[in-house]
DNA sequence: CTTGTGACCATTATGTATTTTAGTCACAAA
DNA sequence: TTTGTGACTAAAATACATAATGGTCACAAG
C-alpha cells in the first residue's frame, strides 16, 4: 500500500533543526504510513514518537508543527501525481497529444489516489482548502507542464500565437482544475469519465491556429 | 433585503396538500426570510408556524417535510439567478454575444447571491452537496439556455457544426460549472475576476468554424 | 556542541446527559 | 369534507465535564 514512497527529500516544506537527518526520515516514513492507515486526524504526533521509539518533544526538533509533516506527506502524494503526469506526456510526440495526455493522466492520477489512498486523499483535500504550500506549489508545477506544453506547441506551429501564453495558460488551467484540484476532484465525479476526452478536444479546437 | 421573492409557484418541488392555497405562499414567505436571516439549520419549523399564527402540524399539510421548504426557496434562488441570465443573454444579438453574457452574468448573479444573501447562498451550497432536485432543474436549465445559444450559433454560421450538438454542451458547460454551480463558486473566488472574460474567448474560439 | 526527554499548559477533541426538533397521528371544530 | 391542533416519539442538536493532543521549555547525557 502507499505506493512506493521512494525518496523524501522532495518540495521545500517548513522544517528545521539539521537537514537530511536519519532520523527526519524515520517520521516521515512513520507518518506516511499512519496518516494513510488512520488519518491525519486521528494520527497524534506521539503516535509516531511511539513508533519510531523517539520522545513526542523531538518530533519538534525536526518539523515545527503536525502540520508541516502534513505538508511533507501531501507534497509527497502530489508529487507522485505530477512525476506521473509528467511521465504520461513526455511520451507523446506532438503537443497537442501531450495536452490530452496531460488531462487524462492527470484525472487518472487523481482519481486513484480517491480510491487508492483515501486517507492520503483527505489530506490532499483539506491542504487544498485551507492553501497548504504544497498544494500551492503542485498547482504552480502543473501550470508550468502546461505552459511549456503550450510553449512548444505554438513554436511547432500546431497551436496558435495571438493569445498571450500566459492567458493561454490560465485559461486551460481553469478548465482542467476541477480534475486536478484534490478538492474539487470530489464534486466532479459524475464527469470524470467524459470530461479529459471532450475537454481536451474542446481546448484543442481553440487553440489551433 | 432578500432581493424581490414576486411569484412563488416556481419550480415544481415536492409539497402536498391542496395547491396554490394562501397558507402554502404565507410558509414560503416566512420561510424566506427566516431561512435567509437566521439560516436553515437555526431556523425551526415551529418557528415559521409561530411566525404565520398555526400550529407546526399544519405546515406539514402543504410541505412533505423541512427540506421541501427549503427546496422551495433554494430553486426560488435558482430561478432568480436564472432570469437574470435569461435577460443579459436576451440582449445580445450574436450567439458569441450570448454566450460571453452566459459566462459574465451567471458568474455576477451567482457571485451577488454569495456575498448578499450568505445564508441562501448556503442553502444553495447544501443543496448543490446532496444533490437536491431544485439544483438538478437549475443546472439543467441552464445547460438547456446554453444549448439553444450553441445551436442558434450553429445555424447562423458563427459557431461549427461537426462536433455533437450535445457533446459541445456539456463540454462547455463543464467550463462553466465552477462558477454556475454554488457549491464549486467558494473555491473559486480567485478566478472569478478573470475566468469569464478568458474563459468565455477560449470556448469562442473552440466553437469557431 | 548535538541528542534527547519529562513535565507542563492552553486548546481541542470526546463521551454523555439533556434538551430540541422533525415529523406523525388521532381527533376536534367549522 | 376542509381546516386546524395538542400530544407524542425517535432522532438530532446542544451543553458541559473530562480526557487527549499540539506545542514549548528547561534541562540532562554524551
Amino acid at each position: 500500500m502507499v505506493r512506493g514512497m521512494t525518496q523524501m527529500k522532495d518540495y521545500p516544506t517548513s522544517a528545521r533543526g539539521p537537514a537530511g537527518h536519519e532520523v527526519r526520515d524515520q517520521i516521515v516514513l512513520a507518518a506516511t504510513e499512519h496518516f494513510s492507515r488512520y488519518g491525519y486526524e486521528k494520527t497524534a504526533v506521539s503516535d509516531l514518537a511511539k513508533a519510531i521509539g523517539y520522545s513526542k518533544a523531538y518530533i519538534y526538533k525536526f518539523f515545527e508543527s503536525k502540520q508541516a509533516i502534513g505538508e511533507m506527506i501531501c507534497a509527497n502524494c502530489l508529487h507522485e501525481i505530477e512525476k506521473e503526469v509528467s511521465q504520461a506526456v513526455n511520451g507523446a510526440d506532438t503537443p497537442p497529444e501531450k495536452l490530452r495526455r496531460l488531462f487524462k493522466s492527470g484525472v487518472e492520477a487523481s482519481l486513484r489516489l480517491f480510491f487508492q489512498d483515501r486517507k492520503l486523499y483527505e489530506i490532499a483535500a483539506s491542504a487544498a482548502t485551507e492553501r497548504w504550500q504544497s498544494v500551492v506549489t503542485y498547482e504552480n508545477r502543473m501550470q508550468s507542464l502546461l505552459r511549456e506544453i503550450l510553449q512548444e506547441g505554438r513554436l511547432s506551429g500546431d497551436f496558435e500565437r495571438k493569445t498571450p501564453l500566459d492567458e493561454t495558460t490560465l485559461s486551460v488551467y481553469l478548465v482542467l482544475r476541477p480534475y486536478l484540484n484534490p478538492l474539487l476532484l470530489q464534486y466532479s465525479f459524475d464527469y470524470t469519465e467524459a470530461a479529459p476526452g471532450h475537454l481536451s478536444s474542446l481546448v484543442l479546437r481553440s487553440l489551433s491556429p
